[in-house]
DNA sequence: TATGAATGAGTCTTCATTCAT
DNA sequence: TATGAATGAAGACTCATTCAT
């Protein structure tokens, strides 16, 4: 007799696999639950659909960092707001938060950044550049009031949120190694936080 | 009776609508044929095959600009390496032509670079990125060497490529109007160019 | 702890529900289940299978009102038959009767009459059509010996039996008020004895 | 090599079969596949799907059928409303075309008429219900105003028009012979004309 | 008494591709 | 030069049913 919940472990961690070689649409449930050792119908026990099997895999690391985010992202405003002015520790104090995360399942975070097409997932990349820009906005227009002249480019907040979302994704996918990743994400962040402060506004035209 | 690449053309154009709303894997042959008025048999008349249809929307464009980059580096690393200076302008008008050539077939463009997904171009990103890094290693290396106690950090000057890569890509699918693309580069640019110099070496061990 | 049959009978009341809705081949025990708060196992505990779950919602209002047109048609044949004679109270009583029967459950009498398609009770309705033919040939019989160059013509027989079931299954699913139905039936049964008396003989060829 | 056409005919032949014998709902189109001699991705070559394959059996029966009864109605109004009178005959008429039209392909048309549960036909006798009704209601209104202290019953003819439709399905389902029927249907009208004659008003309040 | 995990055969449908004509 | 008929394998998904516990 099995361990409780044995199967419904070993399908999922069928289905990580899968879903990190092919991506959710190239993934067959056919393969999965063959190589789980089950049929198909038995995804069907376990979760609603395909889609639910994706889930089962991405949700609960998806949910930690989420969670992570907007808490930062509601201190940091805070404090912003009033102090207008942030230490380098405390990027670099949540660039290792994020790590940690990014990495505790590095699989499944792989797989809902970069394989999520098709699914009811596959815009969280833009969902998280989003979130990143709307606050990026709240600081910039807080910025801009303070320099006579100067107002808030849009393109750039535009971008600039794209590629700090896209940092971690490409430290994720390029650097398996959690230390590894620690150290390099330092210039990373430098680099973010010097082309944020030195181009996020423009001359009022 | 027909134009002779009446159909042909008709064929493709209908593809590139396809391929841009579905996507090289969801595009449906049947669906492309069918709005063409031809039949699906067609298409492996004129065509090989699916990636032979995908190839005959995206080839030309794709030649033409990855000629254009060939030879910019080529220049560039001559330039670079006998004068160690560029001036801005270069950059500048290095962008400009980018941007002329992308949008010179904008939607084509676009499928090449978002909609190969399952297509045999579905790396062609990662290829540019590699063009970029090695010509970036390249002018590295020679800068590293003229500044002591510092050598190249790998890892920065593959996310650094990376950036430059979709910076226009980026570019190219959220502004529709190449005036405005030409304008909103600029900045652009600069963050690439600052990043690049400030960060592109790190201490010697 | 649940009173004894507290589940069962809500199984069987989720049953009634998805089987009104659905009819009894696209009902999902699965759903039933789910909807009672049970699992699928349950249903095969406590009846054999889905045709068995089917008869716990039909068979004890589909027992009564068989019960009701075996005695009425004894009576009727045996008054008939020696008296030649059944007053028009006679039927109206009969029809209100039904009604009553029809009424006191209607949603179970509906399922029956309208939605078994694919269970064990499918030819309800022809089983029904069935006894009123075999009575009605009794009486008709009966009639054509007392008029001389008649017969009975069998299609009509058939056909008007087919019509007098329907008429009240078409009764209980246009009429949803049972005090309006037991005004609606009247003209029906003037329409069902006059056509029955008027045209279940033919000319002797 | 194969007649023009064979194939197509004989996957309409076995469709035919199938849905005769299981209904729409439970056909199976592996099976009329594999009956036909082909594959079941033929079937979607030659039809939309499920629901075009049915329409390919069915449909031209239906058009030919439907235009009838439009035609007639309109011709019988017109009459009637002018003159109020039609004659016996013009019934008879009739009902000799709709046994024609409905023997023209039996099986075809049984299929329509009660084999079509789960389709996009499956209201078919609804609809052709409510033709009649239509069209009774305006003979009916025409007739109250000629009769002072009546008024149209609308239960009666909602179910005159439910039977009028249903006796032609009854004698199509249960006589195969079209002799047979053009035979039985007259008593058939006149049950029909006399009920409707004789019941369709009801005392004015 | 009732569960819940699992089956396995089935459903319709989609698709790129082929090839005789 | 181009067609159109047909393939065959795969897709996700549903379902009534079973049985050890």
């Amino acid at each position: 007799m099995e361990q409780e919940n044995a199967r419904r472990e070993r399908l999922i961690a069928c289905a990580k696999r899968e879903f990190l070689e092919k991506g959710f649409a190239k993934a067959s449930l056919r393969n999965i639950s063959k190589e789980a050792g089950l049929t198909t119908g038995a995804v069907y026990f376990f979760c609603k659909d395909k889609n639910g099997l994706f889930g089962a895999v991405v949700e609960e690391p998806l949910q930690r960092i989420a969670a992570a985010i907007s808490q930062h992202f509601a201190e940091d405003l805070e404090e912003d707001l009033t102090q207008f002015r942030h230490t380098e520790g405390d990027h670099d104090a949540f660039a290792e938060l994020m790590i940690d995360l990014l990495y505790a399942d590095r699989d499944a975070m792989m797989i809902l950044l970069q394989k999520a097409t098709g699914s009811a997932y596959e815009d969280i990349v833009d969902r998280f550049i989003g979130m990143v820009e709307q606050h990026g906005l709240a600081l910039a227009n807080h910025f801009a009031a303070a320099v006579p002249g100067k107002r808030v480019n849009p393109y750039m907040l535009h971008w600039l949120s794209h590629v700090q979302v896209n940092a971690f994704v490409h430290l994720l996918t390029h650097e398996p190694d959690p230390e590894a990743a620690r150290k390099a994400i330092k210039p990373v962040m430098d680099v973010l936080i010097e082309s944020w402060m030195g181009h996020i506004l423009e001359d009022d035209s």
